[in-house]
DNA sequence: CAGTGGTCTAGACCACCCT
DNA sequence: GGGTGGTCTAGACCACTGG
């Protein structure tokens, strides 16, 4: 079956030929493309080898199944991207970004952080507040709020170097299930702007994330405000799902 | 094979088996999972479905296979998210934002447009720039650059209603392959402060996007400046890699 | 060498869609 | 009914890893 340039399985052959057929534009989003046993016949292999090929149009969103009917070329979505995003933020090229501690506190959470949190206004949380420093100057600041679980002690040095998930998941046991995200602009408040050493109103980007255990309970609230001139997120979108 | 509650095919099982296993705990990261033909035996199935499973298990990422070795539980990754991005943004539940269509022209680039497009810089390109409105206000200004090609004229209808890759899309037949986004803080300038009807250097959040062709080339470039007290970014992450 | 995963086959039976 | 995809088998041979 394997004719000349070998080392390329035949199912990977056929998933390239019709993903070419699609990009090129010669199938278009609608089109059906031949049935499986077109296919098998076409490229004389097993009907399993060819639905092996299809497996990898399917989840690359190529193509779509319809029981009973055929396989279908999908239309391209562009409406999700996928963030990179890592809290050091300016250093994911360079390397170098620190954090500083400024410290850690026991305090009673706030209507605004008892709703994220989902815990009753007035539960002691533990509150963590570093500065993120670039290069050389200081870009963000950083308060994480944990619920308070008895006999699990913060330590500092533990905090001094972990990212927020990190920090989490030494904090809990319980598995981390899902992080949301929330990102907005505001400008700094005086007392941000004397950190980052800047002017207040400076304006910022404002990184908020929840870290939730499978059951729904939230297992920590992060808001990072970056300095708006020295930090950007970026994103990827490719038009078919996951393009690995 | 299949027992009492049927329906559920046996591949399924094995997957949601194994990934139960490994999010409470049972199976830890690094851990080797019982071989495919173990599993098999376990299972009383054929390898092929026991390898059915295992491809479920190793897209959602929670497991790698090491050729000549085994399946191995992976490590969950925390790095990337998922954006939820439309143009419309605030209107992404009611619905109910619009464009407001402030004018095409045919510009030269200027030295960011140029290099960002890949052009050379005084080139001719589109510039088409909008007013997104929510509710009731507007939330914010947009501008895109499309660059010239000859006997695609833009017409003014088929933009008002239009998204970017919608826009790319009609205007240049060849297929869009990625779309790169940068997201950033700054403040409004005079005139989009005059646009959204608030004050200059109000917080804003810039949302820019290239679109490009598969060969590299940039296809077009958007720039949307929200207003920071009208508009947020959501994001999610999964720890491991997707969850469907 | 024995054990692992990687590819592939040539069937089978079922569920779905359409006419 | 005939065509489509969905599941599954019981083998086969190959490539890689380790002792």
């Amino acid at each position: 079956m394997n004719d000349e340039r070998d080392m390329v399985p035949v199912f990977y052959q056929l998933f390239q030929d019709i993903k070419e057929q699609i990009e090129s534009g010669r199938l278009k989003p609608g089109d059906m493309i031949p049935s499986e046993s077109q296919l098998g016949k076409m490229y004389g292999i097993s009907r399993m080898t060819v639905r092996r090929g299809l497996a990898l149009l399917i989840d690359a969103g190529l193509i779509e199944t319809v029981h009973g009917k055929g396989n279908f070329v999908a239309k391209p979505r562009l409406d999700r991207a996928t963030l990179f995003f890592n809290e050091t933020g300016v250093a994911d090229e360079a390397g170098t970004s620190v954090f500083k501690l400024l410290g850690v506190r026991r305090v009673e959470a706030d209507v605004l952080i008892a709703k994220k949190l989902k815990l009753p206004e007035g539960t002691r949380v533990f509150m963590i507040k570093r500065l993120i420093i670039g290069e050389k100057f200081p870009v963000a600041v950083d308060v994480k709020y944990l619920p308070y679980i008895k006999g699990k002690p913060i330590v500092e040095n533990e905090i001094e170097y972990a990212d927020f998930p990190a920090m989490v998941a030494r904090h809990t046991d319980v598995m981390i299930h899902r992080i949301d995200m929330s990102i907005s602009a505001t400008s700094l408040t005086p007392e941000e702007a004397e950190l980052l050493k800047t002017e207040p109103r400076h304006p910022a980007l404002c990184i908020m994330q929840i870290i939730y255990a499978k059951d729904g309970r939230p297992l920590g609230l992060s808001r990072i405000v970056y300095r708006g001139d020295m930090y950007e997120l970026k994103a990827v979108t490719y038009p078919y799902a996951t393009e690995r």
